[in-house]
DNA sequence: GGGTTATGTCGCAGGAGTGTCGCAGGTAGG
DNA sequence: CCTACCTGCGACACTCCTGCGACATAACCC
């Protein structure tokens, strides 16, 4: 299988450098020298691993992590022209793998992405199917249907029920959710995902105190009937 | 959830700093001195990250890296005095995952384990199988079934069963079931173990008073039919 | 057998986890 | 400005869990 390296790197001579050697190694390569053009080639090839310079014109190679890192999983590493600590926390702190400093060996790198590689080789599922049993969702429209008729919900409550659903049955807890929906980093307010599922079950359940689709974990959190 | 971390490392003054810097982010720590050790305390802990100093008495750390990587997932933090090159790359190719050289930045090495635990904490449960004899576990949704039926567990019975299962026959002391579920340090309050093995025989056996399933090892401890 | 230790058994009380519901501030739209 | 709805919060009720202690029983040692 032919695996794909992004180099987002404007100092052509190393760039080349780095196409040379991945090239050896066997691996596609993609280049972009800025972080706009890094990002879209990204997002259009989904490469394997993306190596990106944090010293780039324009746009910072550290909000180009960020990007990259709140729409995707591709291991990130990043390449920094100086043993620059504070700027290589920074990096793994916005969601990098890892990263080598400039001069770099060669044969580390590749090393390093190898290792990237080895523990990213996990299949993704495609566009799923957010249904369950009598409820339907419509991501497209934000609507949610119940017996084919439609049930009004409001936003927060949509994107509960979409993660329930697409976790097939598996148990998520109050924390997963409220990062996965909220976006709290832990900020725990505590009842708020209880209330919520709540007025969820209100809306979807038959008989909302004995549920049968959206059930309790008791010490774990909720799921959807499987 | 408590994280551990296990130091192998032989340097007194190193590991103490290491200690204070794990304590203070909220880790557990585990430490050892010397390779065998290391080996020993992994397998049984089974830590969420492992830092390893390159340069031990007797066995070599980089043999170390292997004979854990032969076993176990775990990610593996290398920890080398030098930057020797050498020693990086072939510690990467050994298995590890990532490095710092010492002396390192406590906040750069702090970082690279939050990452390390990022990428290990999501295949975590797709793995093993959690079955023994009429007893299945489905970590998914957090429930036992028995021949097939479901079986209402509380949350600390289900992570006990899990440790006894995931142990495969092996026996278990209270002590490592109480840090490893309960997670105390070792504040022995006695008979905690044994009420919670009792409550889930009366769960999961069909004779409580004989059990076939949830065996006593008399002054050890617990473990699983095989 | 007698003494000692380890483990099984079981009830209880405090507490943790969750369901339920009303309230009030916020927000969007008219 | 008004209205309708959303949303976080707190209060109360209720169930179930869980650590503990006390006693019973079994295993071990001499």
């Amino acid at each position: 299988m032919i695996r794909t390296v992004m180099v987002v790197e404007d100092d052509d001579a190393i760039r080349m450098v780095l196409r040379t050697n991945l090239e050896d190694e066997g691996y596609r390569v993609l280049e972009a020298t800025t972080a706009e053009q890094g990002l879209l080639i990204v997002q259009d090839e989904q490469p394997d691993v993306v190596l990106v310079d944090l010293r780039l014109p324009g746009i910072h190679g550290l909000d180009l992590v960020r990007s990259l890192r709140a729409t995707s999983q591709v291991p990130i590493i990043i390449v920094t022209a100086q043993t620059d600590s504070h700027d290589v926390v920074a990096g793994l702190e916005a969601g990098a793998d890892d990263y080598v400093t400039k001069p770099f060996v060669a044969k580390e790198l590749m090393a390093r992405i190898r290792t990237q590689l080895r523990r990213s080789a996990q299949p993704e599922e495609g566009g799923e199917d957010l249904t369950c049993g009598p409820i339907e969702l419509h991501p497209d429209t934000a609507e949610v249907m119940r017996n084919g008729e439609q049930v009004p919900v409001s936003r927060i409550e949509f994107f509960v029920l979409a993660e329930l659903i697409g976790a097939k049955g598996r148990v998520l807890s109050r924390d997963h959710l409220l990062r996965k929906v909220w976006g709290y980093g832990n900020a725990g307010d505590g009842r708020v995902v209880d209330n919520l599922i709540y007025r969820l079950r209100n809306k979807i359940e038959d008989d909302p105190a004995n549920p049968e689709l959206l059930l309790t974990v008791r010490g774990f959190g909720y799921r959807m009937k499987a």
